[in-house]
DNA sequence: TTGAAAAACGACATCAGTGTCGTTTGTAAT
DNA sequence: ATTACAAACGACACTGATGTCGTTTTTCAA
């Protein structure tokens, strides 16, 4: 008697099989997608799949918990412990800027189908509000702690900048997936950001040994 | 010979069908939808609907075609022929609270869901686009109009502006949609946006009778 | 080597939705 | 009234995806 294989071999079956779904789910989205493109993706059968995943929706939402997992730590340590409170926003921006520009390579678009088809469903709504609480604290955290040194006079509420960020850089994610980054010039729209946050938060003109080089979109005429 | 029924009877039945539609994409959304679902609401048969439209997605368009002309020509006029510039802004952002506030009666989560799911499909992007280009160039025409007046003082120009504005809106009707109007308070946002407008515009302190009804989210602290 | 049990396989039954098409019904001109 | 034709009907065949389950293969302990 006794088990047939490891518990290391199944560990990694499973993972195959996410790594081949997030393939598909790449390419395809996420309603197109059927389980037999994941079972052909993996070069398994599909009695072998449905041993591990009895359906397309546990199979995404195992994907879920993976990237939420590695993406939550990252996002909230770039906030977190900063030298240079303009800094950290530079920081902030560039990464978004890069998550942005890399939309249609990742699983977002596939993401954002599963949950703008889903969005009646009670069970999805959870994870979506926490991620976005999560972030607005995040932002809003990282903005008390600039107040308290001194580097931020905000003229509003930490909260409610870090709920009008969070908000545009949804819109700004939607539009590049939906209109493609050409249209909607992204960079530009970032740099617009980047200068509310400068006037919001009374950023004194010469912040240490930055340059000038926020409005790439030209200055009042 | 000659034709059985009136040409105004095959318009009516046309139009009673895209009712009924409408009514079921309110209720389950686009992709839940099926075809048997709408010919229910409208008590025909399934010949009889199919008779004159091919299929969901036909049918998708021709509400959207509906939607679009009815709207469009709305939202310009919003932003044409004003007496005072910022109370033009307050009676926009007046509209678009009404609009976002009835997101979830309205067409908006199934046409969210058709060009959310469909955003690889070649024909449905253009539309999008085209929508896109309209409403930020009626706000940026707008604001240059503004600007020619010497209403506006804009630190960024107009375009830019224009664009922020809009994936700022596109971004908050999202968070509406998926997350509920509780979790973003969509109104404190909207204050947000008027805040922001106001000081990217350098909108003069005491803009004619307009009292300083500006931030219900609070002055800096 | 053998054999027992788990793992992997893939054919199959099922299901939901679609679009068609032969039949029935209604209308208006004669 | 009759009739001829379009409109409306709804049963049906088809499709594509799902999940199951009896069979085959693999693995490891004895």
């Amino acid at each position: 008697m006794s088990p047939k294989v490891t518990e290391e071999h199944k560990e990694n079956r499973r993972l195959e099989i996410m790594r081949a779904a997030a393939e598909v789910f790449k390419r395809k989205g996420y309603d197109a997608v059927t389980m037999q493109d994941i079972i052909d993706e993996t070069g398994m059968s599909r009695g072998g799949v449905y041993a591990y995943f009895g359906s397309k929706e546990e199979l995404f939402w195992a994907l879920l918990d993976q990237i939420d997992d590695s993406h939550a730590a990252g996002y909230a340590k770039l906030l977190d412990r900063y030298r240079n409170a303009w800094e950290t926003i530079e920081h902030f921006l560039r990464y978004q800027e890069k998550e942005i520009g890399n939309t249609h390579r990742s699983l977002s678009p596939a993401i954002f189908e599963f949950f703008s088809s889903g969005w009646r469903d009670a069970d999805r709504q959870p994870f979506l509000v926490g991620r976005y609480k999560r972030a607005v604290g995040d932002f809003a955290r990282f903005l008390r702690a600039g107040v308290k040194r001194g580097d931020f006079r905000p003229l509003q509420e930490p909260e409610a900048i870090a709920q009008f960020v969070i908000s545009f850089l949804d819109g700004l994610s939607v539009d590049v997936l939906l209109l493609g980054s050409e249209v909607c010039d992204y960079r530009a729209q970032l740099d617009s950001l980047r200068l509310y946050l400068h006037q919001v938060l009374q950023i004194a003109e010469t912040s240490r040994e930055d340059g000038g080089s926020q409005s790439t979109t030209g200055e009042t005429p």
